[in-house]
DNA sequence: TCTGGGGTCCTAGGACCC
DNA sequence: TCTGGGGTCCTAGGACCC
């Protein structure tokens, strides 16, 4: 048995982790179908925001539209997303990794963190945290291993459900290397098909391919991060700084579509409102703003605007106002979004375009 | 099948300045 | 009169993730 400590990145993943929480205090819904979205009602217009293992044996599955899922599993059991729930939740499984000896926690969503530690055996640290956050919790788990944050990332996949998997760079295109490249965690349905353009469909292909065609495609940055992804290669850096947002946003998509100024300037502001009272609670200036319009039935538009870095509220709304004066009057408005940019505190990330927008 | 709501970051192109 | 090149700022749009 080797004495050899090695940094490892972990990449924590809860299994099901909504379905797990409302079982867990609904435990007669245990091994039922269940699907969590929107407010409960299976006529609305809304997404899947997880589905039990039981309902995706039917096909359903996260993002997916409520009214497809449902057609595809008519006897499941829909719940209404309750956001207070499963943040209490995450905060007992986030304080649970904390307390793990020697380790460094990143949280990267209400139900995923990575966990930084030094160790001769990854794979038993793992166990021993998924024992952990089970006891704290009652939550399984599934953890990744890896030598860089990608690799740990994509690992946790195959270790699914309550599992362990490792990926170094030792295993990595054994494991990925055949795959294709939508399955790296950065590159989407539409990238992928970009790349087949340049004759790159596997993850192999991308990590033996040139760096020229790569930047001529996706430009000076992505370009060569894309190869680097196909690599598995990347930090390891677990970062546990806490995390400040660089803004906040709220949208809404109307039950019917909005064809009346008034009515659509109302909802704007109130959204506005809403935002600002965000922005408030953590007393940080405005830099920025950005509207979203979705015009029926589906075309989005954006409107941004920079703005002299203030706190005072009847400044940001006159300027609101001068974007929401853009949307088209003879549209009809399906959705609408509003968003703030806030000034960084201090120096951090300011080479960050504020008024760039989060959509 | 028909698409929520909350975020992050990158790129292109025009305006403007020196 | 016609015109370069580099830099920064701003807006709009695209893509991805949970």
């Amino acid at each position: 048995m080797s004495e050899d400590r090695h940094p490892w990145v972990l990449h924590v993943d809860l299994d099901q982790f909504i379905a797990a929480v409302e079982v867990l205090r609904h435990p007669e819904l245990a091994g039922l179908p269940l699907i969590v979205g929107g407010h409960g009602d299976r006529t609305e217009r809304a997404v899947v925001s997880t589905a039990s293992y039981e309902a995706r044996a039917f096909g359903a599955g996260s993002g997916m539209p409520l009214s497809v899922a449902l057609r595809k599993v008519p006897d499941a059991v829909l719940l209404p997303v309750d956001a207070e729930a499963y943040t209490a939740a995450s905060e007992a499984v986030m304080a649970t990794l904390r307390a793990w000896p020697g380790a460094v926690v990143q949280v990267l969503g209400w139900d995923e963190a990575f966990v930084g530690l030094t160790a001769s055996d990854p794979e038993a640290e793992a166990r021993g945290i998924q024992q952990s956050v089970l006891q704290q919790t009652r939550l399984h788990c599934s953890v990744g291993i890896g030598d860089t944050l990608v690799r740990a990332k994509v690992a946790t996949g195959f270790g699914k459900p309550q599992g362990v998997f490792r990926l170094t760079a030792d295993n990595w295109l054994a494991v990925m290397g055949a795959r294709p490249t939508r399955e790296l965690w950065g590159v989407g349905s539409k990238v992928s098909t970009r790349l087949k353009t340049l004759g790159i469909a596997t993850v192999d292909e991308l990590a033996a391919a040139d760096d020229a065609p790569l930047v001529a495609e996706f430009g000076p940055r992505m370009g060569p991060w894309y190869r680097q992804l196909g690599r598995g290669d990347g930090s390891s850096m677990v970062d546990d700084t806490p995390w400040v947002a660089r803004g906040h946003s709220r949208e809404t998509t109307f039950a019917h579509d909005l064809t009346a100024r008034s009515e659509i300037e109302h909802a704007a502001l109130t959204l506005l409102d809403q935002v600002l009272g965000d922005v408030e609670a953590e007393a940080r200036p405005v830099v920025g703003l950005a509207l979203k319009v979705r015009y029926a039935p589906f075309t989005t538009k954006t409107f941004t605007r920079r703005v002299k870095e203030t706190h005072d509220r009847e400044a940001v709304v006159a300027e609101a106002r001068g974007l929401i004066a853009k949307i088209d009057p003879e549209r009809a408005v399906r959705l609408l979004g509003m968003r703030a940019e806030m000034a960084m505190p201090g120096d951090a990330r300011d080479d960050h375009t504020p008024t760039r927008s989060g959509w």
